[in-house]
DNA sequence: CTGTTAGCGCTTTCAC
DNA sequence: GTGAAAGCGCTAACAG
């Protein structure tokens, strides 16, 4: 039978009106307890089940919200999501996925199909700086369906985020190489344009000049966040006429790509070269030569972002909120770090 | 502004009626290239962003999946997810994510919210073979919602599935083990009620017996997926009065525990002990004793239960599909198992 | 080719 | 405490 029930149908079997019906279905505290328990009761008989869609229609919310990310099978937006979903889930909330595989174009795509799907709010991670989604984020925010982004993250009114201190996170990694007698260090850094790489650059910078190293500006790599770009990183760096004796990279995947290429050519972790990584990739700590990275505690931070999402959709006033919430970064220090 | 557009108000605008505009947006057929040219244009000056919950409402699709899963931040999982948001998307679906940590109790809540929630079809990955579940999976497919398991599946009627051959791949992964020469393997099995921790200690069994290899219980651990259960299984195995010689884990996290017990057991791997892993995970490849794995190509898998979601939906006839898919198992092998 | 009408399933005033 | 009626935004059958 692929017959639904709707409260007509039990109304009509009760003769009493399909309003009462739906006040009973609500605990609506004007109605009889008498008439609640009838209604309660056929409703399960006749395995009536809610329809939420006509719910959403009638009542402009849809209990969905959409969530961006570059792609979902990388572990850390994977973690945060599943953050979100543990923190929205008992509110009745589900979480819908999107992918963009960095690529604007989709990303605009997202957020419009998303809005056209009616979701009660955004949060996402962006993929780059271009200027090319502004309108439309201005119009998600124009219509007072809240955004929050979460790791990367822009500059825009009434937007609220959650990230982690990547300054700090920069910061600390770098004294941890320079606690460990490191004298010159290098950086593997990302695609600066995005605050996150930025910051840990600066981070990175601040601890060198506190601790009176010298900067080098050979020594600062942009690279990608893979395994081989790490290890051409290296090699640069290997030619260079004063090489480093520790790398920082704002990548765990890159450090790793960094220590392959570094054993190949004879050289002793950490006897003689510390590296230091970023994220917490989960392989990190499984490796023999277990890798120092910087935790964003992922989960935390989905966790945080849908609680900021939660605030901002019961504020009934009609003040824009905008809250930036930064997470402390920890430190995992593992072999490559110690000595 | 918070304000909405409907057709209406753009019907109002060019003294037409509702009716035309929705047929204008739709490319109905009958229509003239003018009006259509008009309302399009008109749309799109008065911002107008189509509302799904109203087509979906009046349509009775609301394009979205649901896919269930144990928890979403395995790589296994966000890798299958992942195949299937690739899939979908192009078809205008949006992914709804539940995760159910295991518990049946979730499970059953998960599948009657999505179906309150209108979607098209759930995808799912079931947590264990409780019988519980059982009538809500029979609702659903009474319902006519199409349903697909991926990777751990239960024999249910109208229900499609997804899977790769897990006999073969534990039939392969040990023949590999055999054919380096080890002559006692051993095998840590997961949850033997799940057929594909069945199947692939059924596939273990037979290429003992295959190849006329001695098969001895002691040598079947049931173990956890995760590093201690490994740990602890080869300190029992171990103890034995003839301990193997090599292991065939289903687990890849199990073997990677195994792999750090037996080498602070002073046991050189894989000269005097060969491990063989299951899933793939990405840190299997990074290590510097890699390990072998078999490899699941959840992205496949992924892409694959949509495509069998998108055949089932598209099917107007009334007959039930029952399509098993089942995926072929690759084999990585790596230094954990080659000598 | 376009207008009229009805209705998807539900909630929410406004009466009584 | 309950009923009547309207409407969320859209589409499809039926006319013309």
């Amino acid at each position: 039978m692929d017959q639904k029930t709707t409260i007509y149908d039990i109304a009509k079997k009760l003769d009493i009106t399909a309003a009462t019906v739906s006040r009973a279905l609500n605990n609506n505290p004007k109605i009889s307890e008498a008439t609640r328990k009838l209604v309660l009761e056929t409703a399960a008989k006749m395995n009536y089940k809610q329809n939420r869609l006509a719910q959403s229609l009638r009542s402009g919310k849809s209990n969905n919200v959409g969530v961006i990310v570059p792609r979902i099978d990388v572990n850390f937006f994977s973690s945060v999501i599943r953050g979100i979903e543990e923190e929205l889930h008992p509110e009745g909330y589900h979480v819908i996925i999107c992918q963009t595989h960095e690529d604007e174009k989709r990303e605009i795509e997202n957020i419009t199909t998303l809005m056209n799907a009616q979701v009660d709010g955004i949060l996402m991670s962006i993929s780059n700086m271009s200027k090319e989604n502004d309108p439309v984020i201005k119009h998600v925010v124009d219509k007072n369906v809240p955004l929050i982004f979460f790791d990367r993250k822009k500059k825009m009114d009434g937007v609220s985020s959650v990230t982690i201190d990547d300054f700090e996170g920069g910061y600390l990694a770098t004294k941890n190489l320079i606690d460990a007698g490191c004298t010159r260090i290098a950086h593997f850094s990302g695609d600066r344009s995005l605050e996150i790489y930025e910051n840990r650059f600066k981070g990175y910078e601040q601890a060198l000049k506190d601790f009176g190293l010298e900067w080098n500006p050979d020594y600062v790599i942009q690279t990608k966040s893979n395994v081989d770009a790490g290890r051409n990183a290296v090699t640069k760096l290997l030619s260079l006429p004063n090489p480093p004796n520790a790398i920082f990279s704002s990548s765990d995947f890159a450090a790793l790509g960094a220590i392959q290429e570094l054993k190949e050519n004879g050289i002793k972790i950490p006897e003689d070269f510390c590296v230091f990584g970023f994220g917490n990739e989960p392989f990190t700590r499984f490796l023999e030569l277990s890798i120092s990275s910087v935790d964003q505690s992922p989960l935390e931070m989905g966790r945080m972002a849908a609680k900021v999402f939660l605030e901002q959709i019961s504020n009934t006033d009609n003040i824009k909120i905008e809250k930036k919430v930064v997470l402390k970064p920890e430190l995992q220090i593992r072999k490559s770090s110690t000595r």
